[in-house]
DNA sequence: GTCTATAGGCAGATAGAC
DNA sequence: GTCTATCTGCCTATAGAC
């Protein structure tokens, strides 16, 4: 899922937006510069804003193009004849692997700078969450009426609580440098929302 | 627990700590600039500098006093005469506090930049979570022996989800501007993590 | 579409007077 | 401790040639 960044082949269109998605999922949005991405694909800044006018242009393009990618991943993931324990572990699956190669959640890190973002960023941000969690109520919801998932509450509740936990444990894991942080986690959260759950007393106890 | 900001009669440096603190949690580090910070406790850049020489300095003071500010609370927690799930509610009513304030926790806006920060900043975040969750670790471990928290997997493992829960709900609730959302989310991990755990079938299933 | 050159602003930081 | 004045560098963005 964490972009491949492309040759000189691809546009240049797009080859700005794999550097600069980079940067962003790694630093920021405030924390990358125009002058960070145009010397790694070998234009200069000037080049740079023919194709995005403006940096805010460019995070609007950066957080669309995600949110395209990541419908793609869901459409998969919903087509595949799985059941909804299976298509839930496929969607941490994604945000595994984002981490895996170094990177926060491209919109957990905006995010976190929402406050500062132009606001057609702002806007793009929300409508990736939206989505995400209107298809993860879905598949939550589907799940409690084939039996197939037991939790408390409603599908929202519980797309809201799975969403949470992976930023706040992408979050983290990218703090510490420790990925397992974020398996051992995910696991058990995926382990209360599909019901697998047996509350036992641990052997040794006072 | 979010800061109250001082007056005239408080010590400059602990003014501008108050004011930087502000600006952090809503807009991060790298989002505010010491010409934000100097004006609105009516000295310029030049005096910010004499207290704070670099915005390094500034950054890791932050981080420093969140954390002496939390571990105070903690130990007023931890003495309080009450079980084990009464102090994990109260330790998550710190951070409903800071977010009933519009702002993200400190430490984990800074998760976010973490890459960008200044090496003695990291260092001090670092030490943030460290003790917050060895904090949190010694209250599950407590409640397990006494039977007050049921749950599956280590102390740990308990405390690190906690963490991840909170700083993500956070994260998510700041930018819905929805503060219930934090709330419904937090009660119910604060349910599987006690033990409060029970799986219904809600009534209308096909 | 890409370049050179540069504008104009803001960043963090310092010198030296008071 | 606080000021005025200023430096240097970086930032986003634009003008205009090729």
């Amino acid at each position: 899922m964490p972009r491949t960044e492309q040759g000189p082949g691809a546009t240049t269109a797009s080859r700005i937006l794999d550097v600069a998605e980079r940067l962003a999922q790694t630093r920021g949005f405030n924390g990358f510069s125009c002058a960070d991405v145009a010397p790694e694909i070998g234009i200069t800044t000037a080049s740079l804003h023919y194709h995005f006018p403006s940096k805010a242009d460019l995070g609007r393009a950066l957080v669309e193009r995600y949110t395209e990618s990541f419908q793609a991943s869901l459409r998969d993931i919903a087509a595949a004849p799985t059941d909804a324990p299976a298509k839930l572990r496929a969607y941490v699956q994604i945000y595994q692997q984002v981490l895996g190669a170094d990177r926060m959640c491209l919109c957990g890190m905006f995010a976190a700078e929402y406050a500062t973002l132009p606001e057609p960023v702002q806007a793009e941000l929300l409508r990736f969450f939206d989505e995400n969690e209107r298809w993860l109520a879905a598949v939550f919801d589907a799940g409690l009426r084939d039996g197939s998932l037991r939790f408390n509450g409603s599908p929202q509740d519980a797309a809201h609580l799975l969403t949470s936990a992976l930023e706040g444990a992408m979050l983290l894991a990218r703090t510490y440098g420790d990925n397992a942080r974020f398996r051992a986690t995910l696991d058990r959260v995926l382990a209360t929302l599909t019901g697998a759950w047996q509350p036992e007393q641990p052997s040794g106890t006072a």
